[in-house]
DNA sequence: AGCATTAGCTGACTTTAGTCAGATACCTTC
DNA sequence: GAAGGTATCTGACTAAAGTCAGCTAATGCT
């Protein structure tokens, strides 16, 4: 087999060239860099000056600068924040959403053209969600959402279809006890998902009764994911969101096919009990006192 | 299913971020970026002058003064070529060797960082393999090289360990008509190695006789560029180098496993005929006239 | 031999990115 | 309401990268 070392650095020079070649085409719309991916950070939803600049890693005088140069091209606006009037908060104007739309078509054309051209599209796409994952485990984040969000959607939808290719018999959402998405959401439960810019890669419910026991759902990571202790991180997340609604047990069902999530239990002070409901998936069950 | 763009989009990201990473930490030595991109081309093997420019994508201007300031440093000296006194050939001093290998180890040391916190190094290699082929094929280049040279022995190692995956009774080399690699060094024959970034993913022998009539042996592509098209190249090679031998009939050996090559015979002019060795391997014979 | 071409070098220049020290207005806390 | 802290802005600066025209010397071609 090839040294390894050599692969990866074969990765790297092939990324780095795609890489430049993305750079220059954002400097095709002749701006600089640094003010393209201003704008570009604003389109995508990044609105308080503090944060982008923390983003994207820059001084906050050449952040200023940046935005002048952008205000005085018409693009963008900014105004103070609401609470706080030191800081500012900037969003695109029409012109502003028209020039990110021409970039972001740039970028779109790129990805689909590679696409396009590949014989294997799905195991390409796979291949560049593992690689990703390993090098952002690091900016990996884990937030409470609404699980009605597309996001949630997303990993509940990725999850039914795991259980189903996990079970013997499959798996159908509507024979399981499928809990109301009210019981997860505050001051009943919570509903967390992990993402990696911005795509969701994994989640976790909590599933409050209103009182001190509440159960834990739909703990999901996404195969790319997978080995980088994501599902403690959500677990641990979970418990700490549970402490914060006053929850003093915890409770669980599981399937003995999901031997990764057994082995997260097992190794996490949960605690095997007798089944607490009969919902005909799950064969095995815990406990956990906070 | 998740937008397959914005997951490239989110590779593009994560693999940015690591790229920048890597440039700080050639920073990290006290020399502008410019100037370590020059001294780590030389240090791959780069000598002309023009070449590293082409390569790095460098003004003449700009390329000049980087070398003035490597040679000012004592880590570069350059000599006329050889050849053609207007070009000039760098290479690197015994302290600029030791420069370059820090920079070398700077480089390992990340790569396997980020292999040994992973769970499976194996498919993350796999993966990287399979992302730097599918964005690199526009920089693959097709070679002829000694059959019995590193990169070649790895293509046949690789390409006995598929037939062994291949053919129900599995593949030993003892067994089949393994080519003397004198008959496919010129002037009897040829080998040609596909190289993407200085790594092997393919290869194939020209089996010559000394005569008119050759043979084509060992074709093989890894698995990361299949469906690049990366086969029908290297045959097309393979070929212009039996027509520069003066070789009017190519004959080869295949097996009904080998599904891919089989269809690539067939829809590049060749035409099946009798069994012409007693070879345990092969079922199936080909013929093209030049 | 004569002439266009090529590779590399040099000087003068611009653009971009980034740094740093105040200045200003605002916020939080005591 | 004073003190100390924070977010942003401005001006002055530097480093690095890149551009461009013109130069020299060697080469290829007729």
């Amino acid at each position: 087999m090839l040294d390894p070392v050599s692969r990866i650095r074969r990765f790297n020079r092939a990324v780095t060239s795609e890489v430049g070649a993305l750079d220059t085409g954002f400097l095709g719309r002749g701006r600089p860099l640094g003010v393209a991916r201003v704008l570009n950070a604003i389109g995508h939803g990044r609105a308080d000056v503090a944060d982008i600049r923390d983003y994207l890693g820059l001084d906050s005088g050449l952040m200023s600068r940046f935005l002048r140069s952008l205000e005085e091209e018409g693009l963008v606006e900014t105004v103070p924040h609401a609470a706080d009037a030191r800081r500012r908060v900037a969003r695109l104007t029409p012109a502003g959403e028209r020039e990110f739309e021409a970039y972001e078509a740039l970028s779109n054309a790129r990805a689909q053209a590679l696409l396009a051209r590949h014989p294997k599209p799905d195991a390409l796409l796979a291949a560049m969600d593992l690689v990703a994952s390993a090098l952002g485990r690091d900016r990996v984040s884990v937030v409470e959402a609404d699980p009605a969000c597309p996001e949630a959607r997303h990993c509940l939808g990725e999850y039914y279809a795991e259980l189903g290719r996990r079970f013997e018999r499959g798996f159908d959402v509507a024979l399981s006890r499928d809990p109301d998405a009210a019981d997860m959401r505050r001051p009943r439960g919570a509903f967390l998902i992990a993402t990696s810019d911005g795509i969701p890669i994994g989640c976790v419910g909590l599933k409050g009764t209103g009182g001190t026991a509440a159960e834990i759902k739909r703990l999901w990571v996404s195969p790319a994911a997978r080995g980088l202790r994501l599902g403690r991180r959500l677990m641990e997340a979970a418990e700490a969101a549970a402490r914060d609604l006053a929850v003093e047990v915890l409770r669980l069902d599981s399937n003995s096919a999901l031997v990764e999530a057994l082995a997260l239990y097992r190794a996490t002070g949960w605690s095997e009990i007798e089944r607490f409901n009969d919902d005909p998936y799950p064969d095995l069950f815990f406990e956990k006192r906070l």
